[in-house]
RNA sequence: GGCGGUAUCGUCUAGGGGACUAGGACGCGGCCCUCUCAAGGCUGUAACACGGGUUCGAAUCCCGUUACCGCUACCA
């Protein structure tokens, strides 16, 4: 049985990078039918906010990547990772450190000025153990350090094939502060054994940790989980995505009115390529069409302009049915219309989203450009008024005409508007767009839209007819 | 500095020795459609980092260089 699991640290929002790190695990294990768990690493206690994991949930909850059983928080393994350590220590493993962080300190630092790597000496593990007992019996404060052995550490990772790194460049590392808590790889390896977590998918800064991991791991006799390291996100500039890329919580693009459809379909191919030339995908088409052999090893740049087409194209696409609540509820939050009056009218409704849901790229920008179908006002836009207004008088005499004959109209329906008005033109000598864009302007304030009949069809013709009479009203056109 | 990773259009990518005159998508430009705006169709722009090998043949394999990224903590 696969398991995966998303373990990031609550010490801020949930980063893009992050998510398509929790996107792959969750891909991963929905395709080889495993599971996938969520472990809040919380052992930085100055670091880690309720309130970040709590925008951890809810981002993951956004984005549909739902995890299996109860969530682990790190900080609450506190004495198994002091369990294993200590089983290290006897094992002989590992090795009781006096050194204090002064001292390293000033080790490292005269081992930079004379441009040497620094490196531990072990000079500890050199203790007699007679000493090292009586010292740690006195209470002398001490870390606990695992003790790498000689050869090198290489794994087979699912993105990168083989790495290999020399023990010798590895430091000997501290398991164990000397106040008693866990250090990070320690915490992990514990925490990702107990687990029974069996791949291990996650960012590519973990590279260099995994063979000190490996170590540990086999020092505590466990089996070894696949890893799989994927590579960066980063900003426009090539450099990792940070704050001054502007959004780069989720949460900041489900704010912009992005859908978590659009955002899993477009990180996903960020390091992943389903092959041929797939791109507009649906979760369950992720899962089907995810491999391992489809994963990328280099770095991405996160393209807005892609993110809002990916989104324009799941939003045209997608079911009405999932798609319509949350139009309705960014319209209400625009303050046009009610939940209660929108759901009064389902099919108007439905009708007018149909319409605006080919030519909006987010949900916010839809429900904006749905305002002028609400109110009993239009808000005339400046740039339209002057541009399709130009000749107040010409455009008086069509718009009364445009008004007359529609007026006229046994039906209200498509067909009869497109002869009047078609008409109408015809008989000024006119294009037809000489009459339609004024037209449109007096009915909704703006200069692009839906077709006009459309258009006149959703208002309907007491609305249509009342717009008219008062955009005859209005100062540039009012003789 | 040391160690590790990566390198195809501006961006996301296809490509896994001959099918490459390097394909698709975003963006940008043009045309078509058309009452506007979109959508859609057609089309243009633009890339194998560099240098050596291996091979009859290299974007594809190997080595080096360069650039970028990561790690190098009693952070995670």
């Amino acid at each position: 049985m696969v398991r995966v699991r998303f373990a990031p640290s609550p010490t801020g929002y949930l980063h893009v990078g992050g998510a398509r790190t929790a996107l792959f695990n969750w891909l991963y294990a929905r395709k080889l039918g495993g599971q996938f768990l969520l472990r809040i690493e919380d052992t930085d206690k100055a670091r880690s906010t309720d309130e970040s994991t709590r925008a951890i949930y809810h981002g993951l909850t956004w984005l549909g990547l739902t995890w299996e059983e109860d969530v682990v928080h790190q900080g609450a393994n506190v004495a198994r990772h002091q369990r294993d350590a200590h089983a290290l220590l006897e094992s002989g493993a590992a090795y009781r450190c006096f050194c204090t962080s002064a001292e390293l300190d000033a080790r490292r630092a005269d081992a930079e000025s004379r441009k040497e790597s620094f490196r531990y000496d072990r000079r500890c593990d050199l203790l007699d153990a007679a000493e090292v007992e009586q010292r740690a019996a006195a209470g002398a404060p001490h870390t606990i350090r695992f003790r790498v052995p000689d050869g090198h550490t290489a794994w087979t990772d699912m993105v990168h094939g083989e790495i290999s790194f020399p023990n010798k460049d590895i430091d000997d590392l501290v398991i164990l502060r000397s106040d008693g808590t866990p250090i990070y790889n320690l915490a992990v390896v514990s925490d990702d054994i107990d687990m029974r977590i069996t791949h291990v998918l996650r960012g590519e800064d973990h590279i260099s940790n995994t063979p000190k991991q490996i170590l540990l791991y086999r020092a505590l006799g466990a089996a070894l989980p696949v890893f799989a390291h994927f590579p960066n996100v980063l900003g426009t500039d090539g450099k990792k995505l940070s704050k001054r890329h502007g959004a780069t919580a989720v949460g900041d693009y489900e704010g912009l009115g992005i859908m978590p459809e659009a955002m899993c379909n477009f990180l996903a191919l960020l390091g992943w390529s389903p092959g041929g030339d797939r791109e507009v995908m649906t979760q369950a088409e992720m899962i089907s069409l995810f491999s391992e052999e489809g994963l990328l090893a280099k770095a991405s740049v996160f393209d807005m302009k892609k993110l809002e087409w990916m989104n324009a194209q799941h939003l045209m696409h997608m079911p009405m049915e999932v798609l319509t609540p949350r139009v309705v509820d960014a319209i209400v939050a625009t303050g046009v219309a009610t939940a209660v009056e929108l759901s009064a009218n389902e099919a108007w409704v439905c009708t007018l989203i149909e319409l605006l849901r080919v030519r909006a790229r987010t949900i916010d920008d839809l429900a904006k450009q749905s305002a002028p179908y609400f109110g009993a006002t239009v808000t005339f836009d400046a740039d339209a008024v002057a541009k399709q207004w130009k000749d107040a008088s010409l455009t008086r005499k069509l718009l009364g005409g445009a008004r007359a004959a529609l007026e006229a109209l046994p039906t209200w329906d498509a067909a009869a508007m497109e002869l009047a008005l078609r008409g109408l033109a015809e008989a000024e000598g006119l294009g037809a767009g000489k009459v339609m864009q004024p037209l449109r302007v007096v009915l909704l304030g703006v200069a692009a839209s839906p077709g006009m009949f459309d258009v006149l069809l959703l208002l309907g013709r007491d609305r249509s007819l009342a717009r008219i009479d008062a955009a005859l009203t209005h100062p540039h056109l009012a003789a």
